[in-house]
RNA sequence: GGGUGCUUAGCUCAGUGGUAGAGCGCCUCGUUUACACCGAGGAUGUCGGGGGUUCGAAACCCUCAGCGCCCACCA
């Protein structure tokens, strides 16, 4: 083992480069898969380890991250397992994507030739990603993508649809859904973002004379289908109306006034025109009144079949069409434009979606979702930081029935078969439909599938070691937002398939990342920003320390260039004491000297490193990342590099420091593995640097050692540091360069002799040439330390006086706030004795501290 | 409408009962044998308003105001 020279320049792209690369082109470093979320959501690779637990956003993947090098590093398995992403739309679209850039549709190759498509683009993209994976001989199953998605089909999904259906909890049935005209396919309501868009609320007189009611509507196009109106049955307003028909304007159908309690007298004109094909309100309504419900758009969203002159326009042209010709009938009452109101998105590509009645698998969630909630109440399953539970709970108990069924071709395809009598099976399996029995053409939810990833990839349904030893696992962590989305769903699925056993212990869940205003990043607005242009200029270990100095649990975090500016130049500081102190022989050979023989300098960064080592090693435990980073960032840069290493410059300079480069060497080793799951390609290379082993990736976590503990060493060096302060404090108040030595005399302690050199050094004091003629210009008093200095001149009295002065009105504000609480009889009371003391000492400090600067002021000679 | 969170230095945020913190930004100085992606020094807050509990509140309770997020079938 021997270390290896560290070029003199830090340039992050040459270091995480070629790694970097790979993992850019195994497609695991993306801006944006699905192209319609905001560009935060990528993936930072992972260099030279072992794999991805799953893709998700920035966060999820950093964080992961993170805890997994260090549950390795401590000594754990770990085992890497494909991603979920495997029946989504997003990875559709890609694909999609790719084929319009030939001009081509999924529809011009057939399913089959589709599917193989979307196979051929993710084979690309592992090839890299196993091989880094098994650099350090993880284990490594990446077949079981294989396994989980043969042939369309898997034994997992096969296995639980069943179970599920078998115990009723899925069913089919005809219902208002949600359905994206552009994606063809039905989503569940989770799938839907409710914006506020500005609409129109149009109000039409249905009927002519006595016979005629207002209503009013933001989707006109709709009244084509409209089967009735309905009126609250206690509206005096319409009693009369109740059980008569009215004429539907354009369609000439009569319809029938019906009462429903749903309707709200106080809205508008106190009536609802009912359309229940495409609106759930309105089908809930036609159900109890046993009305028609007439179809009349299509899968496009066209309108059709209506049997009007509308048949064949677009909704939204038909809308306006429709308005057009009520108004040249004289119907329109009144019109409110723009009509501010929610109206549902599709998820992935922000088509509006329609409510439409059509024939889907559903899962009836109240049973399982009690479960799940349960599983958390009776804290089987903890949620880290338990401020989100409400928001679990919420969701869980009020969940409605989960829509599976989507009309897309990548995924699961749904187990069920029908005959040609038209009877229903449903697969499990190792079970073949008979001869004439057609598969249902649809596919099973994204998130359908996904929620059997804790176990399905485990070998499930067989009970193998993998699953006996994996499950459930100890800690899932993912952001707030995919809570309802895939959190719940394998809760739901894990209880139910695992007899009651939850698939983690803990959720830990961290925030969203925000602009530098904390705004959402959106397209429209023009505040998102790429990360991976941000990489490329300051490198992706930048943008890691970055995620996770900010990633304070369940808080959403500002992600700034700046921020990530700092990030990189912590990089390149600890990227250059790391250099310095390998030029000055610090060194992992040997070792360690004993912890009393050391000098005082060694035993404060020691016992400092001991304590940083407890705090971080807890912090990442409890996952506070943010104070994890913080702790990190203070030693490196303050303890170490600020204090450490400068007032160690003087022994290395003068050949002194034999024990000093074993522990230097010793703490960047620690300090390396430490920073090593936040900083992996910086701290990788200058571990192995320093200390020639293979990779720092597979160096043993640092543990706190018990020996290394001087809280009596750590009080003297804040008095050292505090003499180091004032006196720079004084040197700049007096106008005198840094560069500039001045002779002076330490006036101190027998302890502090220790120091004399070591201060002189940073200080830039030298020793008078003939102590007896030494006549000091300045002297400075830090405590129970005199500072004799010779300016060779003139002192500047003036700043001198504003400094003493400040500090002085400085003093006496704090001895005046202790001396009135320790007067407080209430105070003395009642107080704890520690608190006391604590006050009392303050009140002496102070009390000296104005007794001495008052006589320096007094020293000054009056101006 | 239900749920939930936030309001602390110019900006973004830590801080859960004992003298207000960090990063960035700002001001002054600086080519000192790691680093200007740097060093040294400095300035900056009646901790949203008002009440209460307490010897003591940024923190706990009540209340008001503002902002945000999630969920929700108001035409």
């Amino acid at each position: 083992m021997s270390q290896r020279e560290l070029p003199s320049v830090f340039i992050p792209s040459e270091i995480e480069g070629p790694l970097y690369q790979k993992w850019v082109d195994a497609g695991y470093f993306t801006a944006d898969v699905s192209s319609t979320k905001p560009a935060y959501t990528i993936v930072i690779p992972p260099p030279n380890v072992t794999g991805v637990l799953h893709i998700g956003t920035a966060l999820d993947h950093t964080l992961q991250d993170i805890l997994i090098r260090m549950k390795r590093m401590k000594g754990f398995t770990t085992l890497w397992l494909p991603g979920t992403d495997h029946a989504g739309i997003a990875t559709q679209n890609v694909v999609e994507k790719q084929l319009a850039s030939e001009g081509l549709s999924r529809h011009d190759l057939g399913r089959e030739e589709f599917i193989k498509r979307v196979w051929d683009w993710k084979a690309e993209s592992s090839g890299a990603i196993l091989e880094q994976m098994r650099r350090f001989g993880d284990s490594v199953d990446w077949s079981r993508e294989r396994f989980t998605m043969d042939e369309g089909m898997s034994r997992a999904v096969l296995t639980i649809f069943k179970r599920l259906y078998d115990a009723g909890l899925i069913y089919r049935a005809e219902r208002i859904i949600n359905w994206c005209p552009r994606c063809m396919t039905a989503l569940s309501d989770i799938e839907v973002e409710h914006n506020d868009d500005a609409g129109e609320l149009v109000s039409i007189r249905y009927g002519d004379g006595e016979n005629s009611i207002v209503v009013a509507t933001t989707r006109a196009e709709t009244m084509l289908g409209d089967t009735a109106i309905a009126v609250h049955p206690d509206d005096e307003r319409y009693a009369h109306l109740i059980g008569q028909t009215i004429l539907l304007p354009l369609v000439g159908r009569e319809i029938p006034v019906v009462a429903d309690e749903h309707v709200d007298p106080e809205f508008g004109t106190g009536a609802v025109k009912v359309t229940p094909a495409h609106d759930p309100n309105d089908f809930e309504i036609g159900l109890r009144h046993k009305l028609e419900s007439i179809v009349i758009l299509n899968a496009e969203g066209e309108v059709a079949d209506s049997g009007t002159r509308f048949d064949g326009l677009d909704r939204f042209e038909a809308r306006k069409a429709i308005v057009e010709a009520l108004k040249a009938e004289g119907r329109i009452v009144a019109e409110k434009r723009p009509y501010i109101h929610a109206v549902g998105h599709c998820q992935r590509c922000d088509t509006v979606v329609e409510p439409r009645l059509s024939k889907q698998w559903f899962v009836k969630v109240a049973p399982l979702a009690k479960t799940a909630g349960d599983a958390v109440r009776k804290g089987q399953v903890k949620i880290e930081p338990e401020s989100l539970a409400p928001r679990y709970f919420e969701w869980v108990d009020n969940m409605h029935d989960w829509c599976i069924s989507r009309q897309l071709w990548w995924g699961h395809r749904i187990p069920v078969w029908y005959g040609p009598e038209g009877d229903v099976l449903v697969l499990g399996p190792d079970e073949n439909a008979p001869e004439g029995y057609v598969q249902d053409p649809d596919v099973l939810d994204t998130w359908f599938s996904s929620a059997l990833w804790p176990f399905s990839t485990l070998g499930w349904p067989d009970t193998t070691e993998d699953l006996k030893k994996f499950y459930p696992t100890s800690v899932l962590i993912t952001g707030y937002d995919i809570l309802f989305f895939w959190v719940v769903r394998m809760m739901l699925f894990g209880l139910f398939a695992m007899d009651g056993v939850p698939p983690f212990r803990v959720i830990a869940l961290h925030g969203l990342v925000r602009d530098k205003f904390g705004k959402k990043m959106s397209r429209s607005k023009g505040n998102a920003i790429d990360p991976l242009e941000l990489m490329d200029t300051y490198g992706a270990d930048a943008i890691r320390f970055t995620l996770a100095r900010g990633a304070n649990p369940g808080a959403d975090q500002a992600l700034a260039e700046e921020w990530i500016a700092g990030s990189r130049n912590f990089g390149t500081k600890l990227w250059n004491a790391t250099r310095f102190a390998m030029m000055n022989g610090a060194t992992v050979e040997g070792d360690l000297p004993a912890f009393d023989s050391l000098n005082v300098f060694d035993r404060w960064i020691l016992s400092r490193l001991n304590e940083t080592i407890t705090e971080v090693d807890e912090l990442l435990e409890t996952y506070e990342f943010a104070r994890a980073c913080d702790q990190i960032y203070h030693f490196a840069w303050d303890d170490l590099c600020d204090w450490y290493l400068e007032l160690s410059k003087e022994s290395f300079a003068t050949g002194t420091a034999h024990d000093s480069k074993r522990v230097l060497g010793y703490v960047l080793d620690q300090l390396l593995r430490l920073m090593h799951p936040i900083m992996p390609f910086l701290t990788e290379e200058l571990w192995t640097a320093l200390t020639g082993g293979e990779s720092v990736v597979i160096a043993e976590w640092p543990r706190p050692i018990d020996d290394h503990v001087d809280l009596v060493g750590e009080k003297l060096i804040i008095q050292v540091q505090e003499i180091i302060t004032e006196v720079r404090r004084f040197r700049n108040d007096q106008a005198i360069k840094t560069s500039q030595r001045i002779p002076g005399r330490f006036i101190a302690p027998q302890e502090f002799a220790r120091y004399d050199a070591a201060m002189r050094f940073v200080l830039r004091i030298d020793h008078p040439e003939e102590d007896v003629l030494f006549v000091p210009s300045a002297t400075l008093e830090i405590g129970a330390v005199k500072v004799e200095l010779d300016l060779s001149g003139a002192v500047d009295v003036g700043a001198e006086r504003s400094r003493l002065t400040r500090d002085l009105a400085t003093a006496q504000k704090d001895r005046e706030t202790a001396d009135i609480k320790l007067s407080n009889e209430n105070f003395m009371a009642k107080a704890p004795v520690n608190v006391v003391t604590e006050i009392r000492e303050r009140l002496a400090k102070t009390d000296a501290e104005i007794v001495r600067i008052n006589a320096q002021l007094a020293k000054l000679p009056s101006s």
